[in-house]
DNA sequence: GTTGTTCGGTTGTTTTTGCAACGAAAGGGG
DNA sequence: CCCCTTTCGTTGCAAAAACAACCGAACAAC
C-alpha cells in the first residue's frame, strides 16, 4: 500500500500531489483497482472505453490485431503509466487495440467524465489532475505531430534531414546530440538501419553535415 | 459581431454552448482579439505559445521551416478552426512551426491556463468549455495515432493492408467505403499515386481484396 | 455532340529501399 | 590484456518505390 502511493505520486497523472491529497482525489473520483492474471485482457479491442487507465503493478502490452488476425505489439507497459487516456476523453470512440497482462497486473481506473467535471465540493487538487491531463494529451499531441512530419517525406535522406534539422530547431544550434542510437533512429523513422547508415554517410561524404555516434553537426551550404 | 458568434457556436471549442453563455465565459477568460494583414505572421517559430488561437474570418497557413530554409505547407485554417492548442497546454514549449495570415485574418486567442483554470465565481459552462478542449486533443491524438500505424509500415502493400484493415474494423463489416479518393488516400499513407493503385490491382489479381472506386470488399483466405 | 476535367489504371525507367551478411571499432568486465 | 557484446559502417543484390507519361472511362458544362 505504502507502494501504491509511491507509483502514483510518480506517475505523470498524480504528479505535484501529495499523498493526502491524492487520498481525496481518488475518493472523489470513486476509482476502481483491478487484479489482471497474466495471459488476460485487461482491455479489448472493440469496447468503448470510458475509464483512464494506471498500471500500479506488472507489465503489460498493448497489442494490435488487424482483419485477419495478424497481432503486432505496439508498446509495453510498465508500472505508473497511463493507458487509454486518449479514448476515455473521447465519449464514444472504440478500442483499436487490445491491452494484455503480460504478467500479473493490478490496474487503477479512472472515470475520465468525473476527473473532468469538478465535484460540487470542489477539492481543489482537482484542477490540478485536469492540469496534469490536458498536460499529456497536448505532450503526445506534439511528439506524435513531429514524428508525424517526419515519417511523411518519401526517401530516407528526406526523413534524416527533417528529424535532424527539427533537431537542431530544438537545441537553438546546429551542433547537438540525438538521444537515439543507430537502430532507434532507424525504428523512430521507420526506415532500415543499414540503408539509413549508408545514407548518412553519403550525406557527409557530401558535405551536408558531420556527425560522430550521437553528436551530429549540420553545414548550410 | 453577428457573424463572430456564429463561427464560434460552429467551432468545436464552443459546440454546446450558447451565445450569451459564450459572452459569459469569453469575459471570464479575457479573450483578445487581433487582426493580421495579409502576409503577416499570427505566430512565430520559436516562439511561446501560451494562447489558443481560434480563427474567426480569413484564410491562415501553418507552415514549417527547417534548418536549410526550405518552407513546407503543413495545412490551411479556415474560420471556425482552432490552433495551436497543443502548444498551448504544454507549458514551455516552444512553436515548431509559424502561421502566417494568408489573407486578412481576424484571430481570437484564449489563455489556455485560464481556461483550464475554473473561475472562483464558478461560471458553469467552463467545464462545458473544459471538456470540449480535451475532446480535441484526444481525438486528434487518435486520429494521429492511427495515422501513424499506417504509415510506420515499411512497404505500400502493407500500409494499404493497415489501412483497409482499420477501415474494415471501424466499419464493424469487410465491406465499406473509404472517405478518400486514389490521390487522396495516397497523400493520406504518404506513398506515390500511380503505385499505391498498381499495387491495389495486384492485391486484387492475389485475391486479398475488391474494390470499386472508393468501394472496397476484404477477402479472408 | 463536343469539349474539358477528374479519376483511376497501366507501363517503363530510374532511384531507393530492404535485407542479409560481414568486419571494424568501441567499450565493459573479469 | 583478452574476451565478449554492442554499435556502426560497408557491400551486393533483389524487391519495391518514385516519377513521368499516357490512356481510357465517367461525367458535367457548353
Amino acid at each position: 500500500m505504502q507502494d501504491f502511493f509511491a507509483i502514483l505520486k510518480k506517475s505523470p497523472l498524480f504528479g505535484g500531489l501529495k499523498e493526502e491529497e491524492i487520498h481525496t482525489v481518488l475518493n472523489c473520483l470513486n476509482a476502481q483497482k483491478k487484479s489482471y492474471p497474466k495471459g488476460s485482457f485487461i482491455l479489448h479491442l472493440g469496447e468503448r472505453a470510458e475509464s483512464i487507465g494506471l498500471l500500479l503493478h506488472g507489465r503489460a502490452h498493448v497489442v494490435q490485431e488487424d482483419f485477419w488476425g495478424n497481432r503486432n505489439l505496439v508498446t509495453e507497459l510498465t508500472a505508473g503509466q497511463v493507458f487509454a487516456e486518449s479514448y476515455a476523453c473521447t465519449p464514444g470512440s472504440i478500442l483499436q487495440v487490445g491491452v494484455l497482462a503480460a504478467e500479473l497486473c493490478d490496474v487503477l481506473f479512472l472515470d475520465a467524465q468525473r476527473l473532468l467535471t469538478l465535484c460540487a465540493s470542489g477539492c481543489a487538487f482537482h484542477t490540478r489532475l485536469i492540469h496534469n491531463l490536458v498536460n499529456i494529451l497536448a505532450q503526445k499531441n506534439l511528439l506524435m505531430n513531429e514524428k508525424l512530419t517526419h515519417m511523411g517525406q518519401r526517401t530516407t535522406r528526406q526523413k534524416l534531414l527533417s528529424y535532424l534539422s527539427a533537431e537542431a530547431q530544438r537545441h537553438g544550434r546546429a551542433e547537438f546530440d540525438v538521444p537515439f542510437n543507430r537502430q532507434q533512429l532507424a525504428d523512430y523513422l521507420s526506415v532500415d538501419r543499414s540503408a539509413m547508415s549508408a545514407e548518412l554517410c553519403k550525406m557527409r561524404d557530401e558535405g551536408l553535415l558531420r556527425f560522430r555516434r550521437s553528436h551530429f553537426v549540420l553545414v548550410d551550404g
